[in-house]
DNA sequence: ATTAACTTTCAATTTATTTTGAAAGTTTCA
DNA sequence: TGAAACTTTCAAAATAAATTGAAAGTTAAT
């Protein structure tokens, strides 16, 4: 295979998987773009690598510094604006947790924790069944929680490492 | 809070998470709703309680059976079918985790083990920082998939007290 | 202060996804 | 066999999400 086969394909796989992820198609393929090329890319590059619009480029370059995940350049004697993705699979695997973490488990849990406040009669199924349900996610959720706040401080190698041991 | 306004909220939170998880919202609901329920509920009763229609609920509870979640139920003397959720949480967390395992992160991990066979000029950048990528990449997606794989055999209380042990 | 280079915004459009509902299909039983 | 009870299908409609592109905004250099 070539390698402008391979980048196409490359770039193509992430925004799949982005899509299947709730992540923007297009996000995840800036991203990918970024992430299999040395150097920092303009507005203008992006738009040509991906026949994108001025627009979507932006916003979305824009999102993924959001994320944590690009970040802006500034060229030495240029006006224009460069963006460069950080390579280093474990920083973004910990950035996309941490993100993902606080915009949406962490609003989880504060409502499975009210809910799991409610009050009901003991004896109806119908309450018996909502709060087991509602008690039971809190708690699996929570774990989730916890791994993946050790996660986001760990330091990789030791992080699989200890991950994989156990399972020896 | 009353049960009832705590019932639609959990369906309503759970619809959210299922939406931004890439899980359509209809189909995150109804699992929601035979979640909280003791009984088995028709098809009847699915669509009356989410306001959907027949079509919908039709096909929504076939995708859950789809991803084992759900399961068919027949009652003595009826003729209708009768929806039931499991309501072991672990059972569902693997069920996810196998079903996406399966549709999601396996076709990856093969169009990423390819990508890393491509070869190319050592000494061109473009080359190097596509190759480091994709091999990264392909390491954690690796990692990630052999947790997922003793996960979906583990017992529950097994894999969080190792887990979270690690962590002290 | 003017202009050229560049970035941002956002209403309108396009594309993708979900939902509907009525018709067609199937099963059961009198 | 006929018809009622129930399930499935799927084209059309509704809704939601992503994208465009041109105009407005900003910045830097002369």
């Amino acid at each position: 295979m070539e390698l402008d086969e391979a980048k196409q394909k490359f770039i193509e796989a992430w925004g799949k998987l982005g899509s299947e992820w709730g992540i923007n198609r297009t996000m995840a393929q800036v991203h990918a773009l970024l992430l299999i090329t040395p150097e920092a890319l303009s507005t203008e590059e992006i738009m040509e690598a991906l026949s994108i619009s001025r627009g979507n480029a932006n916003m979305t370059v824009r999102d993924l510094i959001g994320w944590g995940l690009v970040e802006k350049q500034l060229k030495q004697g240029e006006r224009k604006e460069f963006f460069y993705a950080d390579k280093d699979t474990w920083n973004i695997a910990r950035q996309v947790a941490k993100e993902r973490r606080k915009r949406e488990l962490d609003p989880v849990i504060k409502i499975l924790d009210e809910l799991s406040k409610v009050k009901g009669d003991a004896k109806d199924p119908a309450f018996k069944t909502f709060n087991k349900s509602v008690t039971d996610i809190n708690k699996l959720a929570k774990n989730v929680d916890k791994t993946l706040e050790k996660m986001i401080k760990a330091d990789e190698s030791w992080f699989w490492g200890s991950i994989l041991k156990i399972f020896k």
